[in-house]
DNA sequence: GCGGAATAGATGAGCCCTCAACTACGCTCA
DNA sequence: TGAGCGTAGTTGAGGGCTCATCTATTCCGC
């Protein structure tokens, strides 16, 4: 029994409806998965080791900067970062506590809730994003060539349009 | 501030001596980012949804399940399935709750213990792999080209030699 | 053989995530 | 206007992972 191919792949290749991978697909297949595990874990590693910010949060503090007031509705906020409202609504408790985040009612929607990212949290995001970047640069992109990155983006684009149509 | 590009990269392009990521590998980090999120998030969710078996978990049954006797020592378990000890320790002891593995003590070295693949085990492998295989088939191999595989494998081998050098 | 270093593995605290409720508010239509 | 439905967000239980620590065994040099 191997992952993906058929039980039976080797000697008998019997038909159970199954479409198994080929040999390409296994060797690709692997290649995604392993690479993809330890570079996150590696990211994560460095990220958490040298800032304490999980990626995660990171990317949280990330979107709330980029937007002209620092702050944004939560449900949209957890789009962005393709997260779950559950997920968003624990991180953001967990970023309130540490002072980088803070919730504001929002006028226009009784229901809603602003983040509102506070003058330490962009300090944060400001000390933590070199140590971030150039972990993603030693481990990413100082080792493949131009038109790897290039296949990169499209791979990921193709699967993107699959996965979250938007 | 953007994820890894320069907080003044627009306007002023500021040198602190940071390796900031310029316009294309911005857009492949983004795409490999997202893209790996969401896909991994969605295999995951397919194989636990169908089969209660977390893919960390359908690992290690796959790893013992190729082995001849269908048992190995619990570090090279840990190896194979790109695991700390910790983790895999943890992970067998739930799968010898569900009656999937049992540990046995190891001849050669009083120090070591064999992870063993029971019958319910590879019974629960066969069931959970035609599920799995389709799930990644959908969200991954339907949506590339045979180029974009090839670059794929390219990519995460490229990526494996420096993250795990065996 | 024996003392110390290295190896194999287990364990528990703490953190993050998922999933399934649950509260609260807005919207629509009779 | 108020019943019902959809949306926004929270909460708590439970599970998996990390990290530091701990025990037991083997290896190695003297």
């Amino acid at each position: 029994m191997t992952t993906e191919v058929s039980p039976g792949a080797a000697p008998g290749a019997e038909d159970d409806g199954t479409r198994w991978l080929d040999a390409a697909e296994q060797r690709a297949w692997r290649a995604w998965l392993y690479s993809t595990q330890l570079l996150q874990e590696r990211l994560e590693r460095d990220l958490t080791r040298a800032t304490g910010i999980p990626h995660a949060y990171y990317e949280i503090l990330v979107q709330l900067s980029e937007t002209p007031d620092r702050q944004m509705r939560m449900s949209e906020l957890a789009d962005r970062c393709l997260s779950s409202r559950s997920r968003l609504s624990h991180a953001v408790s967990r970023l309130e506590e540490r002072g980088w985040v803070r919730r504001e009612v929002c006028a226009e929607d009784g229901r809603g809730l602003l983040a509102v990212l506070t003058d330490e949290g962009f300090a944060a995001l400001e000390a933590a994003a070199p140590v971030h970047v150039e972990s993603v640069r030693t481990h990413l992109f100082d080792q493949l060539s131009p038109e790897q990155v290039a296949a990169l983006e499209d791979i990921g684009r193709t699967l993107l349009r699959h996965l979250d149509p938007d």
